[in-house]
DNA sequence: TTTATATTTCGCAAAGTTACGAAATGATTT
DNA sequence: AAATCATTTCGTAACTTTGCGAAATATAAA
């Protein structure tokens, strides 16, 4: 009887954060909001990206939910910003996920793949 | 006219990177690989996950495909290893990426979405 | 109050992801 | 050659994501 565990919260965590950073609209966002350092941006986004205005405001609900951004409604504009403390935070889980790997190399790395 | 920009290399990697990691198996196994100072791992990864034998192989496919991993084989068994020239890569781009914002905090953060 | 502007939500279609069991592959042992 | 073992591929089902245009919402300006 095989033993089928449950991922950790750390798992899970960085799998939920990957997912949210895992389309070019989506990085593209953050990249720009985290950039700002006048923390907000309230131009017109979908000027310099290949998708509608709906298309954007999905994205940008799917950052919202993620946490990883905030608007600020000063109507009828909406100023857009980076969620600091949880871009803190997603940037302390990646960084600790991709740096604590063992830097050895060993066992003749290959550049490609030998299984065909 | 609107004008429709493409996007550029860097976001396309980052984002594609990003979806190779958007999956809990996933970041389960390049967490262990890249962990391993011996480099490589063979054991039954299976027992350890809570998927079948065949899902595994596909999330297995999808991170060689991604260029984070390699194969090695020595059958009937086969040996995964972290590809460690691309692992190396994607850290370079996301450290880039999460750790190039302007650390100011400022524009009063609230914690919370105002958007309802 | 009508019109204009910024943005989101709705409804839908197309494409992609995740998952599984069964069948196939490919090598080794009997 | 047959049985065995580790693994992958195939076929399929359920679900999620991405994208769009049209309709809705909400405010400001005329």
């Amino acid at each position: 009887m095989t033993n089928k565990p449950q991922f950790t919260t750390e798992v899970r965590r960085l799998a939920n954060v990957a997912k949210a950073l895992s389309h070019p609209v989506r990085i593209y966002i953050l990249q720009k909001l985290s950039k700002m350092n006048s923390c907000c941006y309230s131009g017109d986004l979908v000027e310099e990206l290949p998708v509608s205005r709906s298309t954007l405001s999905q994205h940008l609900k799917e950052l919202k939910y993620a946490g990883l951004i905030q608007g600020e409604i000063n109507p009828p504009y909406i100023k857009y910003c980076i969620n600091r403390k949880n871009w803190e935070k997603a940037r302390e889980i990646f960084n600790e996920f991709l740096n604590e790997s063992s830097g050895e190399i060993s066992c003749e790395t290959t550049d490609y793949l030998i299984h065909k």
